[in-house]
RNA sequence: GGACCUUUAGCUCAGUUGGUUAGAGCGUUUCGUUGACAUCGAAAAGGUCACUGGUUCGAGUCCAGUAAGGUCCA
């Protein structure tokens, strides 16, 4: 066996074991009858993508809950992957280009595509590497892309599918258009600010009455050669004689504009009335509507103006040409004032620009499922964690509009849509929706629109599964993995994602074996196989492998089709002043620099420490630093171990059991036993209910103060004892194997190495080769070597700890901490005396102390009230009576006061009648403890005069 | 405007169904190179649990309101 070395250098170990484990296959995921599945997928990052500390929380949970179903022996898979990320990444291969001054339209469409492919090719995906730093045992065979030719097809069967169920339509409606990308947006793009600018109030001259005038404030005068009415609601009385006048457009083209009555219109907003401009703006585009008013769109698709807005705006900036047109209103005495102004303004969520509001022909997807949807989560087929976000996912889908699935790009999955040459576009019998295109492709024209980068993620949970192709199910072992356990990610992608990804679910995945019953441990059923087997060779028919359902769902088909069945949602991790970490501030470490300083281990056990869940996050590096220590103490506690003796049989549980020999236990091995078993139960339940700080924790707590703190520190002298020395050790190999196997999932290399370096590995297995034995089973194991844990041996342990941390006290009270020879005298108990006499070896030498001696009486030395005794320690020099009576004065004054409001409480009737007699016993029992205390420490002070 | 979250030690946070003297890590002070670990050990100081009221024998915990900070949706 190799030595344990003197610290633990994370950095050649962590490479070792990942290569290990990649060699072994050990992160494949494999179809096993005889197992339960546990699957995620993984929320796939931007291609684009580096890894960030948020990353590096979402994919250590998921790391945790896979490794965890490893030793729980589930088989599982964790697959992995990236997203096209259409916008993210057309952007980032254009400002490439913008520095060698072009643009993608100096390409093409195709040429562009190809640099994007090569970029991608070069450049993309080094997430994927840095998540491997990171331990993540993600299936790397099974990687996909969304841009993949196989998972394209997907996406594209799913457009036709969709549009032949009657979801998907086009429109000419008002979009959210980003003049930044000049793409289309969907709403869930586009995020409100609060923008402090001005609003101007402007009059518009009445046609047949000159020099009378109607007022009223717009954020926007650039638009005004766009309006082409002004409207009033129709039971404002200062309005009603001017319906149906006529005003002039105070600046862009002449025009005489009609006065309108709209109960649309706000009568408290400024004057009550309201510039019409229905180009740019969706309130005033329903009103065109309604009162058949034209629409002069004054912008061109990048944000400047264009012709329609008069010679002096035209090819202005937006933003420009809004002062530009406050000038001219200026000029022409139209403007009656501006005032400061604060609103919530739109901007593209990738841009950061203003979006403007645009009328376009797009394509539009109704949501299908939203029923469902609801139901799914509501009737708790999905579990959300924290519960409460389920509150603003069914919000979401109570409010719920139509999505805009086209963009503007060209990186994406081409809309499969073509046109018939020279045919008017908007009318569906010149269209022609398939998959591979038209016979007579010499006749049409493909749609140039891509679909938006969700509308191909929705379908991630079952299009990476070989979904909708037979065969291709059958070898990824859809039926098998299908629904995914869990999904981990943020909550900002409620809407965007975990929603999108239900509804597709429900309204696309077969009724397979799932639906028809059991799938653990027996065949699938008569239907499914017969189902699967008839479609052997059909590819890409979703019709056919989920046909459209009759009607609303059941229980049951829910309970089938949703992609996932838990959704844990990570808390965001920000900054010291609270600040979300992001590129731009430059507030975000870099993880990598993390794992060189600190291990992975270090980060992953740091980061899942300060992660409560539904919190955000606040990061701090200290955190990470005490993951690192904590692996520096786990590795020194073994060293520890393997240094004070010989190691014995630790080849499973069972042969550690049997090295344990129940009669030679002390009350410490006892205790010790009992924290293992209690710190089992704490984590199994921890990791059920994705506690994962709080299991953290509780190992924490248990391996450095109850383990290294007390039992290494107490076997020191039981080691020195033949008859004890050998139980010792196993108890000590016990707790460390258990402590192993349970930290495995959050340390994964140096839980590797230590089990490997401490015998417990089989050979050529690793530690996920073994079970990781839950609370009941370690009872179990317990019962069956015929240990039975002494409560009463336990709580001595208490004692013991106080008593050696009062002697502690008393040394450092008198300067005497360093010091290993100091007397004690101990006034007590027959029964006191024979634990305190019987543990004296151990106490010593934690206490630092020389002996223990019991007296009937010591006068005028520093003493200490004890649950075994009074404490008193010997000094050679006189005491200092003042120190120490102000010392025991303060003690029994605070004393006192707890006294006090225990007899209060005992003394209340409403208390001793109505509260119940664990409590009241406790309460009583208490009292007692505490009266004794006191009495000794008013004799102590007699005693000092 | 609607909804949600947070407020506990200097800092960051635990505190499960109400029930001993409210805990941890870091930081601070003092002491310590005792043959696992200075990436360590020991001791100590430090809190009217944001505020007001209510329910209760009993409230950090439950209820109502207020204040401050944050998030999401309009």
């Amino acid at each position: 066996m190799p030595e344990i070395t003197k610290s633990y250098e994370s950095r050649d170990i962590e490479k070792k074991w990942y290569a290990a484990w990649l060699e072994a296959k050990c992160f494949a995921g494999r179809v096993d009858a005889a197992r339960e599945p546990y699957s995620i997928a993984i929320p796939p990052p931007n291609v684009t993508g580096v890894l960030t500390m948020g990353h590096v929380l979402n994919n250590t949970i998921q790391d945790i809950l896979i490794r965890r179903a490893r030793l729980e022996g589930k088989s599982a898979l964790w697959l992995p992957g990236t997203d096209h990320a259409g916008i993210a990444t057309q952007t980032v291969v254009e400002r490439e280009l913008r520095k060698q001054k072009q643009t993608r339209h100096d390409y093409g469409r195709e040429k562009f595509v190809e640099k994007v492919w090569a970029w991608r090719q070069e450049k993309g995906g080094i997430i994927l590497e840095q998540l491997r730093r990171l331990g993540a045992s993600c299936d790397w065979d099974r990687t996909a892309f969304t841009m993949d030719p196989a998972y394209s097809q997907r996406v594209i069967a799913v457009f036709v599918e969709l549009f032949n169920r009657g979801y998907i339509y086009r429109g000419k409606r008002m979009v959210n258009w980003c003049p930044g990308t000049q793409t289309a947006l969907s709403d869930e793009e586009v995020i409100m600010k609060p923008v402090n600018g001005l609003i101007y109030r402007v009059r518009y001259e009445l046609t047949n009455a000159p020099g009378n005038f109607i007022e009223v404030k717009t954020t926007r005068p650039e638009t005004i050669p766009g309006d082409v009415a002004i409207a009033v609601h129709p039971d404002d009385p200062r309005y009603t004689a001017l319906i149906g006048q006529t005003v002039r457009r105070p600046i862009g083209p002449a025009a005489e504009m009609p006065i309108v009555a709209d109960s649309a219109v706000d009568k408290e907003f400024g004057s009550g009335a309201l510039k019409i401009t229905p180009a740019h703006d969706k309130t005033d585009y329903e009103i065109g509507l309604r009162h058949r008013l034209p629409v002069i769109d004054v912008l061109n698709p990048n944000g400047s103006l264009n012709e329609l807005a008069g010679p002096e705006l035209a090819g202005m900036d937006r933003f420009a040409a809004r002062k530009k047109a406050a000038e001219m209103l200026k000029a022409n005495g139209a403007l009656v004032a501006e005032e400061p102004y604060s609103n919530n303004v739109g901007y593209s969520e990738r841009a950061d620009v203003p979006i403007e509001p645009r009328l376009t022909e797009q394509w539009w997807l109704r949501y299908p499922k939203i029923e469902e949807a609801k139901a799914a989560v509501r009737d708790g087929h999905i579990k959300f964690y924290p519960e409460r976000w389920s509150k603003v996912y069914l919000h979401w889908l109570e409010n719920i509009q139509d999505w805009c699935i086209s963009r503007q790009l060209w990186w994406g999955h081409r809309i499969p849509v073509w046109y018939r040459k020279g045919a008017n576009r908007s009318e569906p019998q010149n269209w022609h929706v398939s998959v591979n295109g038209p016979a007579d492709p010499q006749d049409w024209e493909q749609e140039d629109d891509v679909l938006d980068t969700w509308a191909s993620s929705w379908l991630w949970p079952f299009a990476t599964l070989g979904w909708p192709d037979a065969e291709e199910m059958k070898r990824a072992g859809f039926n098998y993995f299908y629904p995914t356990t869990t999904l981990v990610t943020g909550p900002d992608i409620i809407f965007f994602w975990v929603a999108r990804m239900i509804m597709a679910g429900l309204e696309l995945v077969p009724n397979g074996s799932a639906e028809a019953g059991n799938r653990i441990g027996s065949k699938p059923t008569q239907g499914a196989t017969g189902a699967l087997e008839s479609l052997s060779g059909i590819r890409h028919s979703v019709s056919e492998i989920a046909p459209a359902a009759s009607g609303p769902l059941t229980a049951k088909q829910i309970e089938a089709r949703i992609p996932f069945r838990n959704v844990y949602f990570t808390g965001i991790i920000r900054d010291q002043q609270g600040r979300k970490m992001s590129k731009s501030l430059g507030n975000s470490p870099d993880p990598l620099d993390l794992i060189d300083a600190y291990g992975a281990d270090g980060l992953r056990f740091g980061i899942i420490s300060i992660a409560p869940q539904g919190q955000d996050i606040r990061f701090q590096e200290d955190r990470i630093e005490s993951g690192k220590n904590f692996c520096n103490k786990l590795w020194n506690a073994s060293r520890f171990r393997q240094m004070s003796g010989e190691a014995g049989d630790n080849s499973s549980l069972g042969a550690v059991m049997a090295r344990i020999d129940p009669p030679k236990f002390d009350s410490d091995d006892h205790a010790i036993l009992e924290r293992l078993l209690a710190t089992t139960r704490d984590v199994d339940r921890c990791l059920a209910e994705f506690e994962f700080s709080a299991a953290v924790q509780a190992l924490y707590g248990f391996f450095w103060n109850d383990f290294c703190d007390w039992y290494v520190e107490v076997s020191k002298a039981k080691l020195q004892a033949a008859d004890t020395k050998a139980n010792c050790l196993a108890i000590q190999d016990l707790v460390l194997r258990q402590a192993l196997l349970l930290l495995h999932p959050f340390i994964p290399f140096i839980t590797e190495e230590l089990w490997q370096l401490l015998g417990y590995a089989k050979p050529g297995a690793f530690i996920e080769d073994s079970r990781a034995e839950g609370g009941d089973e370690l009872a179990k194991s317990y019962a069956s070597r015929g240990l039975a844990l002494d409560h009463e041996q336990i709580a001595t342990v208490q004692n013991l700890k106080a008593f050696v941390s009062q002697a502690r006290a008393l040394k450092a009270e008198h300067n005497l901490a360093s010091r290993r020879d100091v007397k004690f005298s101990v006034i007590t108990s027959d029964r006191d005396w024979s634990i305190l006499s019987a543990n004296a070896a151990k106490a010593n030498r934690l206490a630092g102390a020389a002996e223990l001696v019991r007296r009937e009486s010591v006068e005028g030395a520093p003493a200490a009230v004890t649950a075994l005794g009074t404490l008193y320690l010997d000094l050679a020099s006189t005491v200092d009576v003042g120190a120490e009576k102000i010392r025991l004065t303060k003690e029994l004054e605070a004393l006192t006061k707890h006294v006090a409001g225990t007899e209060a409480r005992l003394a209340n009737q409403a208390f001793v009648s109505k509260a119940p007699p664990a409590v009241l016993e406790g309460a009583r029992k208490q009292l007692a403890d505490q009266q004794a205390k006191r009495a000794e420490l008013e004799r102590l002070l007699k005693s000092l005069g």
